[in-house]
DNA sequence: CGCACCTTTGAATGAGATCAAAGATGGTGG
DNA sequence: CCACCATCTTTGATCTCATTCAAAGGTGCG
C-alpha cells in the first residue's frame, strides 16, 4: 500500500530543498493508495466531495458538461499533480474527474490541508504558486481556444502534454497518447472530425508521426510556434517563507 | 490615503468572521493607494513585476495578447478584486492588466504576502480558497468560449459582471459597462461585430435593455439559463483552520 | 472472429469572420 | 458653448473555416 515516496514531495523538491519535516507532511498525504480503472469516474460534477488526490500513476481528466451536451476537458492530469483541489472552495465538485488510463491515485480528505497550512507555511505557499500557475495554464489555454484557428489550438494542447510530460522523462519524444480524438475536439473546443483533418495536416507537414496512438514529435520548435506556447513550469521561488 | 476600510476584509468578511488581527493584516495590504487612469496600463505581459494590488474602485481587465494579433481578456476585475496574484508564482507578468475606467487601487509585494502567511493560517487558507474559486470561474469561462455558440457566450460574460456587481450592489440591474464591443468580443473570442449583432438579439428578445453603454437586465433567468451560467461567489469554509 | 468503438475521407451546410461604409457618441480645444 | 475629430456602433454583403451528415476502413478486446 503506502511507499515510502512522494510523487508530489518530488515535484516540489525541484522547486526548493525540502526539510525533513516538511517531506514527512508530503508523504502522510500519500499514505493511502487508490486503483482506478480506466473509464471509472473519479469526482462528479456536481456530486459532493471533499476528497483531493495526488496522481501516482496514469492519466485523467477534468471536464465539465454543457447544457446543450457540449463537454469541455479542462485539464489532462498525469503522474505529480494535485487532483480535486476545488474541494477547497466548494462542497460540490466543478468538475468531472476521469481516469484515461488505469491510474492510482492517493486520496487525502480536506482537513489534511488544514494541518498543512497551520504548520508548514513555505508548503502552503509552494501550494498556492502552484495552483496560480495551473491558473496561468488555463489562461493561456483560454487564449488558444478563444483566438486561434483549429491546428493551433491541437497543437497547443500537444506542447502542453510533451512539455509535462518531459520533467519526468526528459529523453521520451514518442508517447502513447491515451485521448481519442473526440477527447481531443472536447479539449480543445473542436469536432472530432476537424481534429481528424488537423492532426493529418501536421503529420503531412513533418512536425509529427502517428503510429495508432503514438504521438512522435518531430519538429519541437515548429510545433511551439505554431501553438504560440509558454511554458509555465518554472515556478518563482524568492519570495517563499523561510523552511520551518 | 490610507482609509481605515479594506475592500478585501469586507469582502472575507462574508465568508467568516475575522478577529481584530485578521482585519489589522488585511488593512496593511491596502495602506497605500494609487490612482490609474482610464486606459492606463497596471502591469505588462512579459515585465518584471512583483506587485499586487487590491482594487478598490474602477473595473480593470487582464488579458493576454496572441502572437497573430488577437487578443484574449481573461477577467474583468471590479472593487474588492485580488489582481496579479500570478506574480506568486512568476517573475514575469503573464497578463496584461489595465484599466477600464479611471480607478484606484491599492499596490503591495509579494513580501507582505510572505508575512501573511507566516502568522495567518486562516487568511492564508481564504486567499487558497478564493484563487481556486477564480481558476473555477476561468474554467467555466474556457466551456463557454470552447463549447457554445456567439450569444450563449456574450451572456455569460452578462451573468459573470452582474453576478459580481450585485455583492456590493443587490439592488442595482441596470449598470453601465465600460466595455466596447470590441472589448467584450476579446473576452468571448468574438468579433466586435458579431457582438454586436448578438446584442442586438438580446436585446430585441427582452433580455437585456441597452442605453449606450449602460445595461439593465429584465430577464435575468433567461440570461443565466442561455449563458448555462453557474455562480462561484460562494466559497465552502467549514474547513479552514481556527481564527488565530 | 465478431462487435463496439475509433479513425478516416468526402460532400454539403452553416455560424461566425471579413470587408466596407454609413451613423452615433463623446471628449477636447477653441 | 459649440464644433470637430476620433472612436465606437450599426448594418449589409460576401466569404471561409469549421460543423454536420454520411459511410467506408481500422483496431482491439471479449
Amino acid at each position: 500500500m503506502s511507499s515510502n515516496e512522494s510523487n508530489l514531495a518530488d515535484r516540489l523538491g525541484h522547486y526548493v530543498v525540502l526539510t525533513d519535516a516538511e517531506r514527512a507532511a508530503l508523504g502522510a498525504l500519500e499514505s493511502e493508495e487508490r486503483q482506478v480503472r480506466r473509464g471509472a469516474t473519479l469526482l462528479e460534477e456536481g456530486k459532493a466531495s471533499r476528497e483531493l488526490f495526488i496522481v501516482r500513476k496514469g492519466w485523467l481528466q477534468s471536464s465539465v458538461l454543457l447544457g446543450n451536451g457540449g463537454r469541455q476537458i479542462m485539464r489532462i492530469s498525469l503522474p505529480g499533480d494535485v487532483l480535486g483541489l476545488s474541494a477547497l472552495a466548494f462542497d460540490e465538485a466543478p468538475e468531472t474527474v476521469k481516469a484515461l488510463t488505469d491510474a492510482t491515485v492517493c486520496p487525502f480528505d480536506r482537513e489534511q490541508v488544514t494541518g498543512l497550512i497551520n504548520s508548514h507555511p513555505r508548503l502552503t505557499a509552494l501550494l498556492l504558486a502552484l495552483t496560480l500557475a495551473e491558473r496561468t495554464v488555463l489562461a493561456d489555454r483560454l487564449a488558444s481556444v478563444g483566438r486561434t484557428p483549429a491546428r493551433a489550438r491541437i497543437a497547443w494542447l500537444l506542447c502542453d502534454i510533451f512539455a509535462r510530460l518531459r520533467i519526468a522523462n526528459p529523453d521520451h519524444d514518442a508517447v502513447h497518447v491515451p485521448l481519442t480524438q473526440e477527447e481531443i475536439g472536447d479539449a480543445t473546443g473542436l469536432t472530432a472530425v476537424h481534429v481528424n483533418r488537423m492532426m493529418r495536416g501536421l503529420a503531412d507537414d513533418g512536425i509529427i508521426e502517428r503510429r495508432g496512438s503514438v504521438v512522435r514529435l518531430l519538429a519541437e520548435d515548429r510545433l511551439f510556434d505554431e501553438a504560440n506556447f509558454t511554458n509555465r513550469l518554472d515556478i518563482a521561488t524568492s519570495w517563499l517563507p523561510r523552511a520551518g
